[in-house]
DNA sequence: TTGCCCTCTGTGACTTTATCACTGAAGCAA
DNA sequence: TTGCTTCAGTGATAAAGTCACAGAGGGCAA
């Protein structure tokens, strides 16, 4: 059975009614759950796992935008949702996905009965918003080393010692080209930072913060 | 009298509440609406006038990351509002702006009671996550010759011919340095699309998208 | 096992952008 | 005029992006 705090936003009434009119289904990694110029078929709500945002440019080039684990919503396709408008970005599933979908007819009775909802959606939409806006402030002003680095870190603090995780998928990360990270990566292998193999990148012994100061 | 979009979305009822409790303000440029880490106190309706939205990062650089005109919902408010967040980015009015605020309390009202109100507001939300990841495709992928001629080009088909604005104002609306903005400016001054003199930029002979082809 | 092929990685050469440091010009006010 | 402040120009250098290509790793079919 789904299990979302915004459920928890609802009362009885309606949080049964939700209950009874969504079902969950389950993503394995690869999945594409929606692409560029699609349209919305309701909001998805994610139960676990993990989904990353990406949307690739004109240029061709991709960009990770922000990821989506459990107890999140999927604030973009609202927009989408509420205008028909398609998809900018697609998303794709990560660490194998639980999500539950909300249809557009119940999204709209829940808006319209529950004040507690409204919020948790505002607040979502709040959160993605400064997400980003951060992240243009990170691609326009941080350097790539500094970047690379911490990405890197915050794999190592969630206990991940090895990555899967190609150079070409590495700079779709961060925006950039593949070059730059396996010359970046070169780097941080000379001063022992990370143990490289093909596909893989072993995090041997990255510091935070000091190392570029 | 305030006249915006949104309070079309209302019944009479509504309308003449919102109207009652409501008061428009001018602002002249120059002004700073908000700035970081302020508290929100209302959700802004811009009536008339240009609003920007900048930020300013860790770094010290700022961007301009949206503009705000007539019609428009200062989205980014919503958020803070619900939250009780500060604001993370600052907005300067640019032409003198008419700006009606809409207190938390009438707001939970309205958004209540008006189920048009709501596709309102999210549409604006919609509309908002849209440009930021635009901005994000644009600050990440797209030179800076190309960017830089797009916003004159922006300028010229307004019908401006003289701009009135600094190398480092424009290196903030883009998110770069002074000097490359000063360097690119004098190639295309070189190339007699601007006339360039203290502060002010002519618009001679700009190309609309061929230029660096 | 061998050979083939595709993907992934490494790297040189060059362009574009960012940063730092400094110079000089334009406007303003005492 | 003198002095001050802001704005613009530019050389030197570092960082990042682009292009082109070489070679390594690994899977798979013969």
């Amino acid at each position: 059975m789904a299990k979302h705090s915004i459920l928890e936003t609802l009362n009885d009434s309606l949080r049964k009614d939700t209950l009874d009119e969504i079902s969950t289904m389950r993503f394995p990694p690869g999945q594409v759950l929606f692409s560029a110029g699609e349209h919305c078929r309701g909001l998805p709500l994610v139960l676990g796992g993990s989904i990353k945002v990406q949307m690739t440019g004109v240029s061709g080039h991709g960009i990770v935008l922000y990821r989506m684990g459990a107890d999140d919503i999927c604030t973009l396709s609202i927009g989408c949702l509420m205008t028909g408008r398609g998809y900018r970005a697609e998303a794709v599933v990560e660490e194998a996905a639980e999500v539950a979908i909300i249809p557009k007819g119940l999204f709209d009775r829940l808006m319209d009965q529950s004040a507690d909802f409204r919020l948790a959606i505002m607040e979502s939409y709040g959160r993605r918003l400064d997400d980003l806006m951060l992240l243009v402030e990170e691609v326009a002003f941080h350097r790539m080393d500094e970047r690379l680095e911490e990405w890197l870190l915050a794999r190592a603090t969630q206990g991940q010692r090895v990555l899967t995780i190609t150079h070409q998928e590495l700079g779709v990360e961060l925006g950039t080209a593949r070059e730059v990270v396996s010359r970046l990566l070169k780097e941080l292998e000379r001063r022992q930072q990370v143990k490289l193999a093909r596909g893989k990148i072993e995090l041997t012994g990255l510091v935070s913060g000091l190392t570029t100061a």
